[in-house]
DNA sequence: TAAATTTGACCCCA
DNA sequence: TGGGGTCAAATTTA
């Protein structure tokens, strides 16, 4: 008894493997035909390499092939997850379509990739909770979290409905420091903004003039499988005049003063190179945070090299802090090279926020 | 009037 | 069994 179900277990895996591998797939192909920066695809292929690698591990019995993520994951959930799997005669089939989307949705929100940043906004931005990070977010909850003096907003994409986006945030006020907020990011924006943020970011690459100051990454745990930890960001703002605001006006950006004794506070970059987890790490910047709300955002160098940024750099009070300066737009950009001028790019009206 | 937010209820999991 | 996360109806806003 216990034995199937840990065969059942070990099959999961194995499916949920398989499946994240021609997501994978998938989206390096996506990449492919969107000349996407070599980074993103390196980073595409290695997962999908790792997640076949797992799944041959578990084929071969030679790994554990259970990790803190897909052990959870139930029989019931597993065929819940592909539809197809199970027939009219099926039991299962008796459960409510409901049901599948709330087992759908646990399932998902425990595999999908996350990470936390903690933002500091200054009062008086109107920000709170919203804290535009370029992407549109609709929220659609809100709990008070126990041992906690704010309550925690949750936010999903706006997108989701006409595009299937499945990134989500939390939102909660710092305990500590009302001024700073606790951002959680779960899953990777599909939606159209994502890859035109991403354009956006890019376009950074060409331009000089604004500051950015990547602060620390704070938090690192391999939660997930193997690549997506939780990577932190302390972002601040400051110095912003009111045309640099407008400048950025179309990605709300708040202007709080920064911390500049919290500079390289937090060293991850070589928390990842001792974990080898540096290629990990780079999903996290592939997707979401996307924070363009600083004027001053620091970069530790890991990232940097991950980016393929290579110019302009100037050294911080930190080793591995460094300070980046680009002209229109900021951000702790998740897409290696800045490759092209802002001022090629164009929002479509869709995605004017 | 559509989109966004609020909020109580529900579900899963530790 | 309670906490965290999500749903969805009701309400508000643009």
């Amino acid at each position: 008894m216990e034995k199937r179900k840990s065969m059942e277990r070990e099959q999961e895996s194995l499916t949920s493997e398989l499946t994240q591998g021609k997501e994978l797939a998938e989206q390096l192909m996506s990449h492919l035909h969107h000349s996407s920066s070599e980074e993103k695809r390196d980073f595409l292929i290695s997962k999908i390499l790792f997640s076949y690698e797992k799944a041959l591990s578990l084929l071969t019995g030679s790994g554990d092939g259970s990790d803190g993520e897909s052990k959870h994951i139930t029989a019931r959930e597993t065929m819940l997850e592909s539809p197809t799997s199970f027939g009219n005669s099926s039991p299962l089939s008796e459960i409510s379509d409901q049901d599948c989307k709330r087992k759908n949705v646990f399932k998902k929100t425990k595999t999908m990739p996350s990470w936390t940043e903690e933002v500091k906004v200054s009062s008086g931005t109107g920000l709170d909770g919203g804290l535009d990070d370029g992407y549109s977010w609709r929220k659609y909850g809100q709990k008070n979290i126990l041992g906690a003096n704010h309550p925690r907003g949750y936010y999903r994409c706006t997108h989701r409905g006409t595009q299937g986006c499945v990134a989500t945030k939390q939102v909660q006020k710092s305990d500590t420091d009302p001024t700073t907020f606790v951002l959680t990011y779960r899953g990777v924006h599909t939606c159209n903004k994502a890859s035109q943020l991403a354009r956006v970011k890019e376009g950074l690459k060409g331009n000089q003039n604004t500051t950015l100051e990547v602060k620390k990454a704070k938090q690192f745990s391999p939660e997930m499988s193997f690549s997506f930890g939780r990577a932190g960001l302390r972002v601040k703002t400051e110095h912003l005049d009111a045309r640099e605001k407008d400048i950025f006006s179309p990605f709300s950006f708040p202007s709080t003063p920064i911390e500049s004794e919290k500079v390289g506070e937090h060293i991850f970059c070589s928390t990842m190179m001792e974990n080898n987890l540096v290629d990990s790490y780079a999903p996290i910047f592939e997707s979401p945070p996307a924070i363009f709300e600083s004027d001053y955002l620091a970069v530790s160098p890991c990232h940097m090299s991950s980016f393929g940024l290579a110019h302009d750099v100037q050294t911080s009070e930190s080793d591995l802090t460094e300070i980046i300066s680009a002209p229109t737009s900021v951000t702790n950009s998740p897409i290696g090279d800045f490759d092209f001028s802002i001022d090629d790019f164009e929002f479509p009206p869709d995605c004017l926020v």
